[in-house]
DNA sequence: TTAGAATATATGCCATGGCATCTAAGTCAA
DNA sequence: TTGACTTAGATGCCATGGCATATATTCTAA
């Protein structure tokens, strides 16, 4: 059962036990459909999103987005240059890396995969984040986010 | 980089990726506090707060709860009864299925762990959720859930 | 009553992530 | 220059979850 509201302080386990919940359920949802449609999933359509908006990163560079190991950065990354949607070229100023771009199979896959992506998450939350709210809360995680990146909380070790 | 604050309506995409972000480094963070004070990982302590709070529960009332499979759950139960956490006892009205409860050492464990849980929450994220928008978020989030359970969003088949 | 369908969950196989380790490459000081 | 140290990331081993399947019960209809 979801937690009810309350006036006094939050109830942060509470709000916690809802906000993994959502994200579980939606992250699986969005799994369902971005596999049916495009043979990816959310991770996925992540990391080539990331790559799209920050073309030339590396592979420690996404790791330090998604919080995530450099390990399950690099083996992420093997998985899309084997379906040939993203090439390491070696990096001319560091050969230990390699820059990461999406090839234009890569590209187009993204794209269409980013409206499959927006428009499910909009049929499954649009009712309540549209809500008067929503804005707030949006600017909440917004900043949350930030703090945690700032006092780099939560990374993996590899 | 976290998401910019809009008047117009959310952007949904940025919101989820921030969302996911913050979950994702603050469940990676609980993890590590739980694992060296406890023992245990936070899905664990999840499973056992439940099971102190739902006493009698079946392998599939988790799997519901948590939005995970069947198996998963049947597996996770599995560690914890072989540590002496929990206890399944025959289901005398239906004996393909198992009633769970915490054992003495389980309710003690919970309860520790739930201390440190909590104050774990609190250092990290009381500074934000704890400012004037945090009880509309909680409930936003509260009524996201509901009706993500309602419609049975994002679970998985197995 | 009893054979077939449905249900609860246990189990096996595979994919993915964490962590440890290994290698190649860069940095720095003497 | 060179040897010690550091860094980037590739790789191996293990744990966990999804999905398919197997097994034990229960239900249902003839």
């Amino acid at each position: 059962m979801a937690s009810k509201s309350s006036r006094g302080p939050i109830d942060l386990p509470g709000f916690f036990a809802d906000l993994v919940r959502c994200e579980t359920r939606l992250y699986n949802a969005l799994n369902d459909r971005l596999r049916e449609q495009h043979g990816i999933v959310t991770s996925q359509f992540e990391f080539l999103r990331f790559l799209r908006d920050h073309p030339g990163s590396r592979v420690a560079d996404l790791a330090a987005e998604f919080a995530i190991g450099i390990g399950a950065s690099s083996k992420g990354i093997d998985r899309l240059e084997k379906r040939a949607w993203v090439v390491r070229r070696t990096n001319p100023s560091d050969r230990r890396s390699s820059l990461l771009d999406l090839t234009a199979g890569g590209l187009q896959l993204v794209e269409a995969a980013e409206a499959t992506f927006t428009k499910t998450l909009a049929e499954l939350t649009a009712d309540v984040l549209g809500g008067p709210s929503g804005p707030a809360a949006a600017q909440l995680f917004s900043e949350l986010r930030s703090v945690l990146e700032r006092d780099q909380i939560g990374l993996p070790t590899g």
